[in-house]
DNA sequence: CGATTAATTGAGTTATGTCAAAGACCGTGG
DNA sequence: CCACGGTCTTTGACATAACTCAATTAATCG
């Protein structure tokens, strides 16, 4: 259920980080923050529904969003999350008649930026770059994908985790004051697990062993800790 | 080796059957179709290599191209075949900087029509409309790389070589006298195997297993005959 | 604190990978 | 035209990574 509140003004300013936006310059930024409107997702809200005609395209602020595929048979597959700078739903750039390919939903309390309809299109014309962007970004993920597609075809399942463990520590990693790096937000063993293209059980069993070695810390559910990243390498180079 | 023979000269016409000139209307079809030029890439030739610099965009006249991964290993990944009227190297459009993600090799003598430098530059600007016409395809190639992700990490082995040669059917089948439908450029078991993430071995047996049900016919070597599409159907779906 | 959801762990099974050798096809050159 | 050599393909025997089913324990929330 996403809210939409026209109170919140974001800080075009900040809108400069996102790859999205690359290349506009301030007033530009302005009027591109002004056509659209903040979206706020609670946890596990859903952004929109895989098959849904895609009518809006969301810029994440703050939070994170879980994109995922499901199966007529109900399996899941997570395909990747998106962090504050990061897009959702670029394809609505593509005009009326898409249907989004994932559902999106919220894994924390995140707010959007959100674009639809006149608006999306008045600023997609009025800022052409934004579409090169977007196909940037695209062919960024298209490349992400076939590198995992890749793997999961090559690898084994430990070397598949850790180079996954590995990514997501560099999308979302913080430090802590311990020195050991988070993943900064609720990510459970089941997520992992369709991540990598493997079931709970064996994901659950490969993380433990790797707690025993110390290369992850103690975490609560939902939650990794990397202590030692470098060992994370070695096992993903094999 | 690619050859560039500046004499040949495309039919604009039959160029709007690309999806990736879709929109165009005849005169600029043929401003387009002046602006490139024709390369001629033998069997077995590559078009450009994994890692090179972006700076060319192609489109498929006549043959076949394939489009693979390499690890550092030597390890190798099929993503896809491109056939007439399929884009090859859409990237470049992004501008100079790119690297390709991939690379392409002809699987039989091709016939392309290629941009590149100050004239694909100049095509994108005067006629918008391909860039919009790229992300396109760009945004079907990721669509379509999600769905295999997903089965590759969620399916078996039958299962999944079963959907793969639907889809190559659908990409790329003719209808034979007998009614059987033949796949028609070559296809080594080792790329079946490659494009479905299982080893040369493991593809044979299934396949041979299926020759033996009457599912596929004998054919030549890197050549498949489908006599039974609804049995494959049949698997694909469990 | 109880209820619920997540995570761990065990035991048994099997699909699939690995290693290896033999067989079939096809283009090439004598 | 036939024989040769290199690919491609098939097939076997074996090892094992990973899945499945299932029960237990641990965390979190109301």
């Amino acid at each position: 259920m996403p809210h939409t509140s026209p109170g919140f003004r974001p800080d075009p300013a900040a809108l400069a980080a996102a790859p999205l936006l690359a290349g506009l310059d301030p007033p530009a930024l302005h009027d591109v923050a002004a056509a659209g409107h903040t979206t706020r997702l609670a946890k596990d809200a859903t952004l929109f529904e895989q098959g849904a005609p895609a009518t809006a395209l969301h810029l994440v602020l703050h939070g994170r969003l879980k994109v995922l595929q499901t199966t007529s048979e109900g399996q899941q597959t997570v395909l990747r999350f998106a962090g504050p700078n990061e897009p959702a739903g670029v394809l609505a750039l593509l005009g009326p008649g898409q249907a989004y390919p994932a559902t999106v939903v919220a894994v924390v309390d995140s707010v959007l930026l959100s674009w639809e309809g006149a608006a999306l299109r008045g600023v997609v014309e009025r800022h052409p770059a934004i579409m090169a962007n977007a196909m940037r970004a695209m062919s960024g993920r298209t490349q992400d994908v076939h590198a995992r597609l890749r793997e999961i075809g090559t690898e084994r399942v430990e070397r598949r985790l850790a180079m996954t463990l590995l990514r997501l520590m560099r999308q979302a990693g913080v430090r802590e004051p311990d020195g050991t790096v988070r993943i900064d937000f609720p990510l459970a063993r089941q997520d992992l697990a369709e991540m990598v293209g493997t079931t709970l059980p064996t994901a659950s069993r490969i993380l433990s062993a790797w707690e025993a070695q110390g290369i992850l810390a103690e975490a609560g559910r939902r939650q990794v800790l990397v202590r030692d990243p470098h060992a994370l390498v070695r096992i993903a180079e094999g």
